[in-house]
RNA sequence: GGGCGCGUAGCUCAGUUGGUUAGAGCGCGCGGUUCACAUCCGCGAGGUCAUAGGUUCGAGUCCUAUCGCGCCCACCA
């Protein structure tokens, strides 16, 4: 009978990695355990994110994976180096979105808001925040996000509308905020203006129609427009000044078709000649340019809308019909009286919102605008003397052409739910009264008819805020003095203007430093149909739960972070995840082997490291400075693929094999020497790749910390140091084992193509390559050749054989009755055309005397090298060649 | 109208500052059940790096032009 076996860790690890039964449970035990928190050592420097905050009107989708998995891998790497790190997080309130969702829920159970009061339908929306605020930060969690949850924010909460008043009054009391009717974007579906990034122009094939305006002394002048309703409100008619066609015409009257205004035809040269028919119509109160012209011109402006897109009193007998409407009926109207010359198609961009895709209205209308010129110019100068770097670079040049050309930013909004303009109006003495606090009777006249502006602001003022008023700013907070400027702005490029530069400017004018150092862009998720991921065009699979629980969240992670570069969209295709959930499993397998290794060898004092222990630490420390450096450089894809790339070939397959033999041999001190470099190398590859794959690596960090590993360590890998890279690189072991395999795998490639069965043990002659005699137990287990025998370069052997030539030796495989020779002719003379080409190719490159002058003597000495290889091997394969000339 | 990105193996994509024979996963072909792992192991096929010029000893990488796809900015009616 058997003794009972010692317990093992192995027996809590059988199976294969199964993430769901881990990953709830570690999450916890992060949050749990304070790891989350900020450390509050002062000698810790300390590393800041602010989260993009997700809109609360839905939930997560795979497009915001990204800025999860790239977020967190900064956040604990960070950590692990010894930096007290926050990452903030929150979500935002969006303004227009958010009130869009509750209207329509309202209007399901036949209600509008307006049924609700301003009072209503606040307590309203934060019924609603109750039952839907709560999954994004649930989602987060599954993630594995280690963001701070007793420092989450609202952009609506006390603290922040409190950073939104202070920053208004103030920029208000500088000037730099004011009110005034300007002409402004409006769109009459949510009958509210709207910011200029909020338009999307998008190519609409409509129509010219050059149409005649009667002239009071006779005759006609013909106008080309694409908006003919906007007609009703014309007060001019331009023709550019040096035009000759229409120097009669200037001083003279025309007169509005319908409406019997008479309007003077004036000359400016904002007027192409070429354009229409040279003769453009000034409507300044729908149009920017003619805003612009009648301004030079004095006219007159007249508002022919509503705010709904109807027509108002001024457009006469069309009054009250919808836009669209009285275009068509006034065409009707021209026609009728042969005032219509003919109508062209024209294909022209028009304006739309880009939230509802309603047409934009240009109108003039009394709003708040944001003077930004001078928070655009402190930007300007802090992307260029480097206190902003952005990354990929590409994107430095954008951010400052369009400070460059930036407008003011139109920021009230005719909407319910957003922070209330903090303006109060004085009903008696008309004072406009800007206070940090509610006030309850006008300063100026003590007067208590006070009312409060009625539109809200647009949400991008309080996101632009984020960075410091989640810290505590205005007060002069531990959090603020300690956590501003942030590090790290981690975004999608999309919200570049939106938010990055408003964030940038804010932050440069209220707290007088940048909000962050670095700027990080990453791409767009999109189906495999190229369309993007996005809440407007959500389809099944794009819930990142539903992935999670298929693969895993380290597989999401890991897949994501290194199938993506930096800036660029990437197709997210589900066999990428799938790969990372197999890596993850991958590295589970090898963590049992390791731990099994490590209980073998228990109590057993390790000998020498041996030439494959000195090269799997050299590799390792060459990929952990890598790592640092990838990632420090902001190549997180780079960084995760070389710790993949390492982990599974030459760690968990060339290493492990080669392990195999000591760990199971006689000699125990080699064993445990061999135990001690698996420990080693699992050890500091947990660490590296834990900011990559949060749970299996905490997970495997438990079990190999309850067979002894990593003794003097923390309990929990969230906490534990990536120290830096070792330099102790021995050259000498990575050459000679990479030839080790070569040779190995020259003779698998040999084996298999002569068809030798996979298990057969065969003979092997080695020609050359002495010096790898002392590791020939590693080409005869991983090669399955025996015996092997080592001969002098030169040697040849006239009986039939398989030859191969890797790692800088002949192979020779006497496969007695085995060997197809025309096969191995062949292959002889597909190997010397090889060699000679390569030959060639050495030798034209060296007879350059331009090559040998300017290339660096690395170059030239490699090149000579392989000239000196090629030529060896074409005499090697020759003398091969001659030696069968004889055989059958 | 201005600007930017992309085009690399059948598919999804990497490729740092120009430097041997351009990589990965999946898929494909052949072969493998022994003590970490079949979510695995071994071997292999598959690419004129969109096209045409240029710079350079040397170009997937830098420059110019062209074609195709996508995006951003923009007030010619």
């Amino acid at each position: 009978m058997k003794s009972q076996r010692s317990p093992s860790v192995l027996d809590a690890m059988a199976g294969p990695y199964d993430p769901a039964s881990v990953e709830s449970r570690l999450y916890d035990t992060w949050d749990e355990s304070g790891a989350f928190q900020p450390s509050d050592d002062p000698d810790r420097r300390p590393f800041t994110i602010a989260i993009p905050p997700p809109n609360i009107t839905g939930q997560l989708h795979n497009g915001h994976v990204l800025f999860v998995a790239y977020q967190d891998l900064m956040i604990r790497w960070q950590r692990m180096h010894g930096r007290a790190a926050l990452w903030l997080p929150g979500t935002d309130h969006a303004a227009i979105a958010t009130q869009n969702v509750i209207e329509r829920e309202l209007a399901n159970e036949g209600l509008s808001r307006h049924d609700l009061g301003r009072e209503g339908f606040e307590e309203r929306f934060w019924q609603w925040k109750d039952e839907v605020g709560d999954s994004i930060n649930v989602q987060l969690r599954r993630l594995g996000a280690s963001v701070d949850w007793t420092r989450e924010h609202f952009t609506l909460d006390e603290q922040l509308s409190r950073a939104v008043r202070e920053a208004f009054v103030r920029l208000y009391e500088k000037g730099l905020i004011y009110r005034g009717r300007y002409m402004v974007n409006w769109c009459p579906d949510d009958q509210s203006a709207i910011s200029d990034l909020e338009v999307e122009h998008i190519d609409v094939e409509g129509s010219l129609w050059h149409i005649r305006y009667p002239l009071v002394d006779g005759g006609h002048l013909t106008v080309a427009t694409t908006r003919p309703e906007t007609m009703l409100g014309d007060t001019a008619i331009a023709v550019h000044p040096e035009d000759e066609r229409y120097q009669s015409l200037l001083g003279q009257k025309a007169v509005v078709p319908g409406i019997g205004r008479k309007i003077p035809v004036i000359a400016d040269s904002f007027v192409d000649p070429e354009f229409g028919s040279g003769a453009v119509k000034v409507t300044p109160g729908h149009d920017p340019n003619d805003a612009a012209m009648g301004e030079r011109h004095d006219l007159p402006v007249i508002n022919i809308m509503n705010g709904d897109g109807s027509l108002n009193d001024n457009a006469g007998r069309w009054a009250g019909q919808d836009r669209f409407d009285a275009r068509a009926a006034y065409l009707e109207f021209l026609e009728a009286e042969g005032l219509l010359e003919r109508v062209e198609p024209h294909t022209h961009p028009v304006g739309h919102c880009s939230r509802d895709d309603a047409v934009i209205e240009p109108l003039v209308s009394e709003q708040w605008f944001v003077n930004v010129r001078p928070l655009a110019d402190a930007s300007t100068a802090a992307v260029n003397d480097g206190r902003i770097r952005f990354h990929p670079a590409r994107f430095k040049n954008e951010f400052l052409r369009w400070l460059d050309e930036i407008q003011p930013w139109c920021i009230s909004r005719q909407l319910w739910l957003g922070h209330r303009i903090p303006v109060w109006y004085c009903g008696s003495c008309g004072a406009v009264i800007v206070p940090r606090e509610d006030p309850t009777v006008c300063p100026t006249c003590g007067g208590s008819e006070l009312e409060q502006d009625p539109d809200v602001l647009d949400t991008w003022f309080s996101s632009g805020l984020w960075p410091f008023s989640t810290l505590g700013w205005p007060d002069d907070t531990a959090d603020m003095r300690r956590f501003y400027p942030t590090d790290v702005m981690e975004t999608g490029y999309d919200i570049i203007f939106f938010w990055v530069a408003r964030m940038v400017m804010l932050g440069l004018e209220l707290v007088g430093e940048v909000p962050f150092h670095d700027v990080y862009f990453h791409g767009l998720v999109r189906h495999l149909d190229g369309s993007k991921v996005s809440k407007t065009n959500y389809q099944p699979g794009d819930d990142p739960l539903e992935t999670i629980e298929a693969y895993g969240a380290d597989a999401m992670r890991f897949s994501f972070v290194t199938a993506a570069a930096p800036g660029n969209d990437m197709r997210l295709d589900l066999r990428q995840v799938e790969r990372g959930g197999h890596f993850a499993n991958k590295i589970w397998n090898g963590a049992k082997f390791v731990i099994g290794a490590m209980e073998r060898t228990a109590g057993s004092d390790p000998g020498q490291p041996s030439l494959v222990d000195r090269w799997i630490l050299s590799r390792f420390n060459q990929v952990h400075a890598q790592a640092i450096r990838d990632v420090d450089h902001f190549r997180f894809g780079e960084a995760g693929r070389a710790l993949h790339d390492f982990l599974w070939t030459e760690f968990f397959d060339w290493y492990v094999e080669a392990a195999k033999i000591r760990l199971y041999g006689d000699d125990a001190a080699a064993a445990a020497r061999t135990s001690a470099t698996l420990a080693t190398v699992l050890d500091g590859s947990l660490r590296l790749l834990h900011p990559f794959m949060p749970y299996v690596t905490e997970e495997i960090w438990r079990h190999f910390r309850a067979a002894g590993g990593a003794p003097d360590s923390p309990e929990l890998l969230i906490d534990t140091p990536i120290p830096a890279a070792s330099l102790d690189v021995d050259e000498d072991a990575i050459t000679r084992v990479r030839a080790l395999i070569d040779i190995v795998q020259g003779i698998r490639n040999a084996r298999h193509e002569s068809g030798v069965e996979a298990g057969r043990h065969i003979e092997a002659r080695v020609i050359g390559g002495a010096d790898h005699e002392p590791e020939s137990v590693f080409i005869r287990r991983l090669a399955r050749v025996d015996p092997l025998t080592f001969h002098p370069v030169g040697t040849t052997f006239d009986e039939p054989a398989v030859t191969a030539r890797a790692g800088g030796v002949e192979i020779f495989l006497p496969l007695a009755g085995m060997v197809d020779l025309t096969a191995e002719r062949e292959r002889l003379a597909r190997e010397l055309a090889e060699a000679e080409a390569t030959l060639g190719r050495a030798e034209q490159l060296l007879a350059n005397p331009r090559f040998v002058e300017r290339a660096p003597e690395a170059v030239v000495a490699k090149e000579r090298e392989r000239a000196r290889a090629a030529a060896e091997r074409v005499a090697q394969v020759k003398e091969r060649q001659a030696a069968l000339v004889g055989s059958p």
